[in-house]
DNA sequence: GATTTCGTCAACAGTGCGTCGACAACGCGG
DNA sequence: CCGCGTTGTCGACGCACTGTTGACGAAATC
């Protein structure tokens, strides 16, 4: 019976810019842009606040186990205050995934830049980037991906994250391809994504300690796979049925 | 505060067996333990009832956005008499998903059986017996991959579930090296839950219609990376950090 | 016909969510 | 100093949903 639209629904823009907090129209928004120096110190860091203390109560349990109360209380404030500053306990945890997917648009550009062109191991710094991008957030990845399934803002939200990642794989893909070090196949792009996909599904498994997993090294089975995948022979013919 | 291992820790006999519904105890142990024949026509197909109608609107919404109420409603039963059936609405989600994993190993041990030995292809059938399982149980598989967030008992079944491809699959793997048609590498049981989770990951994805998913043959991508990820070349040397 | 068992339900209590209106502190222009 | 809008806070309400209890009927059993 909830309207499928929330009026949050300005999600879009909260890409990188701050949370998509329901603040009344700001009343400063003439000459204070630029004002970082706080005039009072209430206010702005309570939102700060909220942040630190999701984040912090994420690491201990997941985030349908927190209640808005909790939230709230872990912040200083009462639970109605916690609606001034955020819709929604899913609000909070996409305002912290915010910071995580520009870190990580950060951290691949900066993964992918040490290789000029289309190196052997292009796609291995990847996989790293994207390890230490999942690892450096552990508790926001997990809850972000969990909670997926029921805010669909979660939902866009990491898909713009991850298909930055296939994007930025697939050119690598073809740049391999162009060079001849790898063999054509199947579009670069839906093996860009399937690839993408498991890392995904496995640092998610690794991390969360779940039962089907890898147990040695999980950067070392990926790799494997990424480079079997790409460089390996071309698949055999499709086996007529 | 919930013991790990539930009292429907007989879960692993569930695979087959009727649903974890929480009925009083059986008070005709004596003699009638044989009787199937039902004297009344009530009682025993209300459960039916139950997981159908569960099944049916699983399709059309996901199971946060279902009740109790509605899952009762749609039995013909009020919301206090569901709980005679079932604990919960995630027991429901379990009950329905024991038959699939009931499916998944028949089907599962059907396709690898055709493929005496290790024949090249063996690998092919089992993805494609991942592929119809999940499909034909579309909107279950959907439902309980989100449920495993917050329900441990969905988690621990699915995990039985994957737990079992990915062991199937290591042996294949393992049969491929040992003809010295696949190359070693990494521990083949890592390589097998690697690509056992990419399956589960890109066919949600492409079933769900997410956006970083396959745009072609999703099974032909998928074939794709297995091919290469066992087939080709090992890995380079892991590269000095 | 009395009793047990099966199945059903209305009603209750509990939890969490989101909203509303009152209310305090602050800054500011008179 | 005083009104006065703004910013921030809170208690209390209504709502949706969950899980449990106790009472009630209808078969079956003796």
């Amino acid at each position: 019976m909830e309207p499928t639209s929330s009026p949050t629904a300005d999600a879009a823009s909260a890409t990188a810019s701050g949370p998509a907090a329901p603040r009344p129209p700001a009343p400063s928004a003439g000459a204070s842009q630029g004002r970082r120096r706080a005039p009072r110190m209430n206010g702005d860091d309570r939102e700060r606040a909220i942040l630190e203390g999701a984040e912090r109560l994420l690491e201990e349990r997941p985030l349908h186990e927190v209640s808005v109360d909790d939230l709230a209380r872990a912040a200083g404030i009462s639970r109605s205050s916690f609606y001034f500053y955020f819709a929604s306990k899913e609000a909070v945890l996409l305002s912290l995934l915010d910071r995580v997917a520009a870190e990580a648009g950060a951290r691949r550009t900066a993964a992918l830049a040490g290789v000029t062109e289309a190196s052997p191991g292009a796609y291995r710094a990847a996989i790293a980037a994207f390890h230490e991008t999942f690892r450096a957030h552990r508790a926001v990845t997990l809850a972000a991906a969990d909670a997926r399934a029921s805010s669909p803002e979660i939902r866009a939200q990491w898909s713009r994250v991850m298909d930055g990642w296939v994007a930025e794989t697939a050119a690598v893909i073809e740049a391999e391809r162009a060079r001849g070090s790898a063999p054509p196949g199947v579009p670069a792009h839906d093996l860009a994504a399937a690839l993408n996909l498991m890392n995904e599904r496995v640092l998610y498994a690794a991390f969360a300690g779940e039962s089907p997993a890898p147990a040695g090294d999980v950067v070392e089975a990926l790799v494997a796979v990424w480079h079997g995948a790409i460089h390996g022979a071309p698949a055999p013919a499709p086996l007529p049925r």
